[in-house]
DNA sequence: AAAACAGAAACTGTTGACAATCTATATTGA
DNA sequence: TCAATATAGATTGTCAACAGTTTCTGTTTT
């Protein structure tokens, strides 16, 4: 039985791979779920090979685990994972601003003070602060990174990392305390590169996202103390099999 | 025909990704050359389910370039890449550096105070700069990572990008020009580590590994220079197809 | 002689079947 | 009743064969 949206791709693995990645961030396939090849090879009617080519693919992308003889599981978000993560997203991004201060071109710079314009006023007119958060915002990043003009950094960034990242906020939606400054960290940001200061860029994007870990840290050991038993101590989560 | 040295793993395409890495490490399978599914398979005494299976695993390290319907072919190391990937472990070593001023243990601390000392050793006695660059350098770096404690990081460095990185040293030595200096800033870096300041150590590893970065940009400059017949100017280099 | 075309060979993508391993159930013994 | 063991089922790892695409080769045409 072929699946709703069957995007044209060269290769049936790529077809799936794609699927499989969109399926488990969006959490259509809940985390710490077993990947049974047999299943999935009929859900998506394709045979076993390109399946676990796909999900061979995944486990590089971090998405799943795999044990031979076994098989392979999505992977379980937890803070300590969480946290990890966006402290390399601290380091990468940062040299990805700094870059970005050498190489954006100045009709890109304009273009992102457009992007920023465009989110405050809509911002100004709708309070809906949601709207920047997930998408927008997103953007900005994307071109900054792209901006930094080193291919390696804009694959690992783009195509290893942000499946990862956008689980997590899937999660939990950072709010920030005052709507209409919400801009002001970006606006800085786009200010240091356009006026090549590499130092200053690095260090607010570092600053900038420094700051989002540790909102989101909190907002998961929060979310996770209110939805388990408080135990005697958090000490062995590691046997918690979410099946199926 | 089974190959010289097989390490028993748990499966097939574990085995194979593993001796494919090595040998595409090593060069034994050149730049640029194309993988033949068949020929290997032959050639490791598997089937071609295995070893695609690995070579998709090595696409994932950034070994190898895979297109659909044509096939894999390894990577060409070329000074772009090479100073792009320096960037990107500059950025990753620093955290790591920054990571391990707060999180390694005194007796780690000891152990690499000892591990340099014994280099120093080395040097004073055989003036042979090479070993120490070689493995030992390698072991300094890989032991302050570990102490980062990040488990991301860790991986994403020690596995992923590694492989990649021993390719480039293998093909230029970086040479210093006092071999008594050698170990001054590796102790540097290590004083900052144990002095638990983290912002020093992140700052000396990362000139640390800038320097590293010019020095084999150089290099390679060079070395293309030499090799390749001086031509109007150094645009299509796209072409070259180092087959077999 | 060079370019364009047609056919053949080789290779990659995919499939279904077999073998080895793990997991769950049932049975046996203390 | 509980633990240990044996059996049965299911799943993963591996293989060999088929289908579609690409690449090479030889011929034809300009």
């Amino acid at each position: 039985m072929n699946n709703l949206i069957s995007i044209k791709s060269a290769t049936l693995s790529e077809d799936i791979a794609q699927q499989l990645t969109n399926a488990i961030v969006q959490g259509d396939i809940p985390q710490g779920s077993k990947i049974s090849e047999p299943e999935l090879a009929k859900q998506y009617g394709v045979s076993r090979g390109p399946l676990r080519e796909a999900i061979v693919k995944l486990e590089g992308l971090g998405l799943v685990t795999r044990t031979a003889n076994v098989g392979a599981r999505v992977i379980q978000l937890n803070t300590q994972d969480m946290l990890d993560t966006f402290t390399m997203r601290e380091a990468l991004e940062g040299m990805a601003a700094r870059l970005a201060a050498s190489n954006m071109p100045s009709d890109e710079i304009d273009s992102l003070y457009a992007l920023l314009d465009k989110h405050q006023a809509h911002l100004d007119a709708n309070q809906d602060e949601h709207y920047v958060q997930q998408g927008g915002n997103d953007d900005f990043h994307l071109r900054i990174i792209h901006a930094s003009d080193n291919a390696k950094l804009i694959r690992l960034l783009t195509e290893e990392l942000y499946a990862v990242i956008r689980m997590y906020r899937r999660h939990t939606a950072d709010q920030r305390s005052d709507p209409r400054q919400a801009l002001r960290v970006p606006k800085a940001i786009l200010d240091a590169i356009a006026n090549h200061e590499g130092d200053l860029a690095e260090l607010l994007m570092r600053r900038h996202i420094s700051r989002a870990r540790k909102l989101l840290g909190q907002a998961m050991q929060q979310a996770a103390a209110s939805s388990q038993p408080p135990s005697i101590h958090h000490t062995s989560n590691k046997n918690k099999r979410g099946n199926q």
